[in-house]
DNA sequence: TAGATTGTTAATCGATTAACAATC
DNA sequence: TAGATTGTTAATCGATTAACAATC
């Protein structure tokens, strides 16, 4: 077992990305491949990238650099990425089509079941091959679809009511996409998805590019 | 004129959330609104609130809170979001559609005037009323489309190239939904959205969760 | 060997939290 | 007035960066 290291959230944000580079490199047959490398890649720090691998337990050889076959296996399941994670969708409008369709999630084992929409003129449709069912069979259907992530992608007002529901049925993790804060008991995972924050970022990061 | 104040951008990313209860309060008929409360409604402690809120400028009133009015369009000014945001989108695949579709940045003064997309089969045709053009035609309409703010859903082979095109087109705020880091002069605002890193975080919570 | 790289330990930097005077 | 709240200044906490020995 590998010593335990601190996991901050910024780093654990950073690993996808290291791991895409060194898919990459994977593919280009390289054997090695330094945090040097990653970090001028990715415009960090070499010793943020060590550090930040670390909390996977890799260790690297002095001289050459990490494995790469070894890094992106070790990332991947750090992450949990290499085993499969039912999910469904709770909202088939606009967002949950497009993330269903989203082909980047099947890298990281993410395989979608079924989506619920309270809409009874979706039910019975499907979305990229998944089969849109309707809202009232929620609570029904998580045992059987054999599913403990739930993606939301409701209005915000019925945020809170799904949750709940969620949560009653059996979800353990939910991916909240709505801008409301959804309180859940602690067992239960909720990870938001805030699309305001980055546009309040970019917002803010105009104004300050034009004062100079 | 206010003090300047250090922004940091978590700071920064938590302002929407306080503006969503400011609205909220508001339409409420409340005339003023106390960190304390803020804090209670989004897990935050009220000192945070407070340091947060400062940034922006507002002054409140001891043991009142601040005025909820002033609040919102303190909040709404800082942001930008009292102004109008001419955007594409380039690439109008899944997520562009979606986001295009997404009604919830209108109150942030975003308005999407066109889309671009590389299918000659999907120009002519319009996503939620927005018309979709040839790839083509993209150097030659941003000036007459009057946009300064591209956002970038396409695939992230595609990512860097028409990062390059929107520059030499005039764009200076790119708002890039691929998982591709993006170069782009200083002058030129990115802001990068990873859904990934959303995903990473969510995985290595439900792991810690279940080792307890 | 010499140079490049890892990984540890220490230093710095920045964000959050605490303490408390000011005030309505 | 008393209690609640703001906003400043100081303390703490955590993340990033630096220094450097170990090593292939």
């Amino acid at each position: 077992m590998s010593k335990l290291k601190v996991m901050s959230a910024p780093s654990i944000r950073r690993l996808p990305s290291y791991l895409l580079v060194a898919r990459e490199i994977q593919e280009e047959g390289q054997e090695y491949l330094s945090a040097t490398y990653v970090a001028n890649r990715l415009g960090f720090e070499p010793i943020q990238v060590r550090k930040d691998l670390a909390i996977t337990g890799i260790s690297g050889r002095p001289k050459k650099g990490y494995p790469v076959k070894e890094l992106v296996a070790t990332i991947e399941h750090f992450l949990r990425w290499d085993e499969e994670h039912r999910a469904i969708v709770v909202g088939a409008g606009n967002l949950g089509s497009a993330l269903i369709g989203y082909s980047g999630f099947t890298t990281h084992g993410l395989r979608f079941v079924a989506a619920f929409d309270s809409n009874p003129a979706k039910a019975g449709q499907q979305i990229h091959g998944v089969p849109v069912l309707p809202m009232d069979e929620l609570a029904g259907r998580v045992v059987d679809l054999k599913v403990s992530l739930a993606l939301l992608t409701v209005p915000r007002d019925k945020a809170q009511d799904l949750t709940d529901r969620l949560v009653a049925a059996g979800i353990t993790a939910i991916w909240n996409f709505t801008n409301c804060k959804v309180k859940a008991p602690d067992s239960v995972v909720v990870q938001n998805e805030d699309l305001s924050s980055g546009f309040a970022m970019l917002s803010v990061k105009r104004r300050l590019v034009e004062i100079g």
